[in-house]
Parts: C-alpha cells; sequence; structure tokens
DNA sequence: GGTCCATGTTACAATTCGTAAGGATTGCGC
DNA sequence: GCGCAATCCTTACGAATTGTAACATGGACC
C-alpha cells in the first residue's frame, strides 16, 4: 500500500515548494511541475492519484488540460488559482474539476480537501470530448473530424495528439522544442522531422491550402501557431 | 433516468427556498428539510444522491449528523456553512463531507459543485453482473449476450474477462499492458498476440464492422478504447 | 539573382495490429 | 480410457500506422 501521489502543476517556484512540502508531511508522495508539457510528458509513466493545477500557465490553456485530464486520467482534479470569480469556479467544475480551491490558500484545507477526493472511488463518468473550430468538430473519442457539411475524416492517434495540442493552446504560438516535449516524450537529441510529417498529414485532412493554410500556420524559425475559434464541448 | 435528489437540511426557510428554487431550475429533484430530525426520517424512505446541511442546525449537533451520513449513506455530502474559519471546514471535510460551502454563497456554485460530485460513481459496483451498452445487454452471470431485438449470443470466460473490463471503464484508453495485468496475470515477458484475439473475437461476436468498428476501437500504439454508454443494472 | 537553412512532401521500411488456421488443453459423457 | 466438443493459445501472413530518409519548396539574407 503505497502512498497516494499527489501532482502539482505550478509555475511559481514558491508555490511547489510549499504544496509538496506540506504534503509529505501529511503522509502524500508528491511530484512537481512547472510546465504543462513537463506535465503532461511525465503522465504517460506516472498516474498520480490527484492532480492539483494551476489555471495560470504560461504554455498551455490551464482549462483545457483540467477538461482532458477529466476525461484521459483517473485521477481527482483540484484547481488552485488565484482567479477567485464565481464564473471562473463554475467553468472550472463544469470542466471535469473535481474541486476548486482560491488563492492564498490554507495547507491544512488543501490536505483535507485531498482527502475527501481520495475517499472516493475512480472513475469518472465519461463525457463527451469534442472541440469545435472553425467548420469542424473534433471527436476524439471516436478519432473523427467532422466537418459542417457532414463528411467525416478520421484520424490517427498521432494525428490526434498534435491537433489535441493545437486545440488546447489556440492562437498561441507552440515552439517546436515544446511540441516534441509533449509528443515524443523521449527529450531531445535526436533531431526530428517525423513531426513534420504528422503536421503535414493533419493540414491535408483539415483540407488546407499547402500555399496558404488558415488553421495551422508556420512561424518561420519559431514553431506554429494554430487560428481557430476553439470551443470545447 | 430520473433526475438525481439533492436533500437540502437548513433551518432557515429563505435558504431552502433559494436552494430549492435553483436545483430544479437545474433539473435537479429536492427535498427540503428544517430540522435534524425530520431529514433523518425521511432518510430511511427516499435516498437522496446528494446532501447539502447546514451546521447550524437548532436541533442536533450538525457535525455529528455528517459524521453519521458519511458512514451509512451512500450520498455524497455537501457542508453549507456560515462558519469560514479554515478549521471548521478542515474539519467538516476530514469528518466526511465531500465539499464545503461558505456562505453567504452563489446558487451557481452550489449546482456546480453538486454536479461535480454527481460526476463520479456512488458505488464501484462489481456485485452487478449485468450491464446494458447500445443495444446489448452483458449478462455477465448466463456468459451471454443479448442484443434488443432478442438474439443472443454467448461468449465465453476469456471473452468475459475483455469484456468486463471495457464495461467498467467506458470511454477511457486502456493500454495493452493494463489489459495484459488485468487478464493474464502473467508477468510481463512473453508477449501475447492473444489478446488481440480475444479482442478480434469479441468485436466479431459484437458484430462489429472491421473496417470501422463502433464500439472496441483501437488506438495504434497506446492501446484500445470502448465507446458506448454503459449503464450496469 | 544566389546561397543557406528551415520546412513541406513523398516514398519506403519498421513496427504494430487483425484475423484465419492449426494445435494444445480442459471438461464431459460413455 | 477414449472420443468429442469447447476453449484458448500460438503461428503466420496481410493490413494499417508511423517514423525515417530523400527530395522538393520556399523564406531569409547577402
Amino acid at each position: 500500500m503505497t502512498a497516494p501521489l499527489v501532482a502539482i502543476l505550478d509555475d511559481e517556484p514558491q508555490i511547489r515548494a510549499l504544496l509538496s512540502d506540506t504534503l509529505t508531511e501529511a503522509g502524500f508522495r508528491t511530484a512537481t511541475y512547472g510546465r504543462a508539457t513537463e506535465f503532461e510528458a511525465a503522465l504517460a509513466r506516472a498516474t498520480p492519484d490527484v492532480c492539483l493545477v494551476d489555471l495560470g500557465l504560461p504554455d498551455r490553456d490551464g482549462l483545457a488540460l483540467v477538461h482532458r485530464l477529466a476525461l484521459e486520467s483517473g485521477a481527482a482534479i483540484i484547481i488552485i488559482s488565484g482567479r477567485a470569480q464565481v464564473q471562473d469556479r463554475v467553468t472550472g467544475l463544469e470542466l471535469g474539476a473535481d474541486d476548486y480551491i482560491i488563492k492564498p490558500f490554507d495547507p491544512a484545507e488543501v490536505v483535507a480537501r485531498i482527502r475527501a477526493r481520495l475517499r472516493q472511488p475512480k472513475t469518472p463518468g465519461p463525457s463527451h470530448d469534442t472541440a469545435r473550430f472553425n467548420g469542424w468538430t473534433a471527436h476524439f473519442d471516436r478519432y473523427a473530424l467532422v466537418a459542417d457539411d457532414g463528411t467525416e475524416v478520421s484520424f490517427s492517434h498521432a494525428e490526434g495528439e498534435v491537433l489535441r495540442l493545437f486545440l488546447e493552446a489556440p492562437k498561441r504560438l507552440i515552439s517546436r522544442q515544446q511540441m516534441q516535449e509533449s509528443l515524443g516524450g523521449a527529450a531531445g537529441e535526436s533531431f526530428d522531422r517525423a513531426m513534420d510529417v504528422r503536421i503535414s498529414r493533419l493540414r491535408t485532412k483539415l483540407g488546407e491550402d499547402p500555399k496558404n493554410p488558415r488553421l495551422i500556420k508556420t512561424i518561420y524559425g519559431a514553431g506554429y501557431i494554430f487560428l481557430g475559434d476553439v470551443s470545447w464541448g
């Protein structure tokens, strides 16, 4: 009976240290991450029982990450955020978070709320895993893209990873390295053109004009950016 | 599929009315109680899915009631209290409450937090031996699959193991390794194609189109995923 | 213009998966 | 024990996917 593992995702080192210390003291194992890509790469190996997620991440839309976690991971998800508006809390919870704690927080309460989550059995209920954008609807559970006119294109796992990365951080620059970390998993030496191929294939499935891509834009020397108005549902 | 029942226990009629109205609007059934004795008497008849409990009750120690509920009832327990000290929250949660909301509260957040609790399954439910999904009913006690039109297909023990694994985690990715561990038990060296065969046979029994399986999807390089709306009975 | 280098695309090979066929094992009835 | 049937694993080969290599394209800079 190993101690439950709590993953901590926050970009502020001080918060990470505070949470990690408190939770270790309370008898949990902890793993801390400062960036979403780092966190996601680790998810493939270790599966935490609880995830503490800060919404103000530099490299990813935090809510989209929460949504994905809720669907794919069996872990309980607790948002810790400085955004204290009721609307923030409601959307966070609706997207699949199990609890929402407001900064500044009391460590004792965090521990109590984690324990409350661990008392419950796992297995989050099934829900849809879809995102709409510019005439398309991506069904990640079915691995299919459905156009508004009804035509359906299926995509593979590798293509879905790329697509998901884009949809989780729309209108934001994604550097090549970031992408490699999120996808390849194996951290960084072997120069990889595999990603280009993935993107190429995804582009053709989206019906992009190679000369003038509207959705997936290449920023020469920097990375990629996904233009498109995404709404998860 | 009846709406979830939310029990509301608060001594202030105004709060009761506010909560009841909001929750009814949100699609829940509600039952309101002003005193603990009244509430406890009702528990014998109706079993609510969620209990909203105010701690400041005139006729009973609220925390003791929460503790008893947590032990005896399968319902999710949410405390709504004016006592805002961290210590209050911690003890409330430690005693078995699943959430703690501070007065004054925003009704929308209450709804969101109730929904978050309901997303979790109340019972792990391995005791049940039948499950319905997408036009089929699986009878694990009889090793038979019954279609809605009455046709019956029997399945073997090995096939049943796979089917049960899928039905217990619908719409979730099940990695190949996970499956081997759950089924074969044989610790990790000889990678088997046996599992593929099991799944293949199960697919044909479910009448899946090999080119386009709708229920059991293969995720190349990752595992399998069972799509389908499962309800155990 | 020309050159360099990042990126797009295509073709091919390696890996992974599906399924049919055969054989091993188990259980049952005689 | 023997025959038979059911179940399940293994083997073998075809199909799908994915990464790699090779080549083509196009921007940046002079």
